[in-house]
DNA sequence: GACAAATGTAATCACTACGGTTACTTACTA
DNA sequence: TAGTAAGTAACCGTAGTGATTACATTTGTC
């Protein structure tokens, strides 16, 4: 859903666009936007303002975004879930298996960000705009 | 919890182990292991039988069960989450962002299952003996 | 064959996360 | 000053998941 407002916000080119445009775009209630765009904002990505005729707009140029940023400004659990209770810490596994479990999973998120930082929020722009120029879907 | 389970039926070597004594390791209900087990049984990490003095036990040695295998087998969530509604397909991004990223998370998930596949379940094992050996906590 | 042990499985509950909605406040432009 | 748009709080519904209880089923041992 980030992914998706920015890429609005990007092919818009530097309009301020608001809240419930977005929410049209995304299909969705414009509180859902802004507390999304809160995210977005506190990661510098989009720049926000009050007032009639305002909205938000990109703070970069869309080649200078990658979803790296983008899953980082907004995704902020982990993606590996651990148990809520306490191995038991009497077991010979359970009493240390946490910490290197802990090791593994955030050098394969690292990896998947990594992966992420390949594309920019151009890269979608261009894709989206590939995918209607070649007669997929006829756009509006 | 599944990378829990598999290194203590690693640690006992062979031999069967209950879902209760699982249980206990992980701090949890046998139901719980039991459900899991049922996942690792598909995708044939494990070996479990009903009856007197059984149990379960790993179907390969612990150095050829990555946990990229154990992801799978347990995961079956896209850890990319989508909006439950379709994006408008009126709006020239919305009506074909979802595929494009779709594109790009499935590699993003690619990359981090692919640094999973370099840690191998005796990679664990080792772990968790170096880390009780070095008496960090003393194991009982 | 009887009994005990262990899994398979269904039903239910509680907790959490998240999107959705309404309503109100705050701030800015015209 | 009026209108527009974001900030924000409160609340609801849904989905996912671990936890728990209960029961059927299978298997090994005596």
């Amino acid at each position: 859903m980030a992914v998706h407002v920015l890429a609005v916000l990007a092919y818009k080119e530097g309009d301020r666009v608001t809240s419930a445009f977005l929410a049209g775009s995304v299909n969705t209630n414009p509180v859902i936007i802004r507390r999304l765009l809160l995210s977005l904002q506190r990661a510098r990505l989009v720049d926000t303002c009050k007032g009639a005729g305002l909205g938000s707009r990109l703070n970069r140029s869309p080649g200078r975004i990658n979803l790296a940023e983008v899953y980082r400004a907004v995704e902020e659990v982990e993606p590996f879930a651990s148990p809520s209770r306490k191995p038991n810490a009497a077991c010979p596994v359970g009493h240390c298996i946490r910490e290197e479990l802990d090791r593994v999973f955030a050098s394969a998120e690292k990896a998947m960000e990594h992966d992420l930082e390949k594309t920019s929020l151009a890269d979608v722009i261009n894709a989206v705009k590939a995918s209607g120029a070649c007669g997929k879907k006829r756009a509006v």
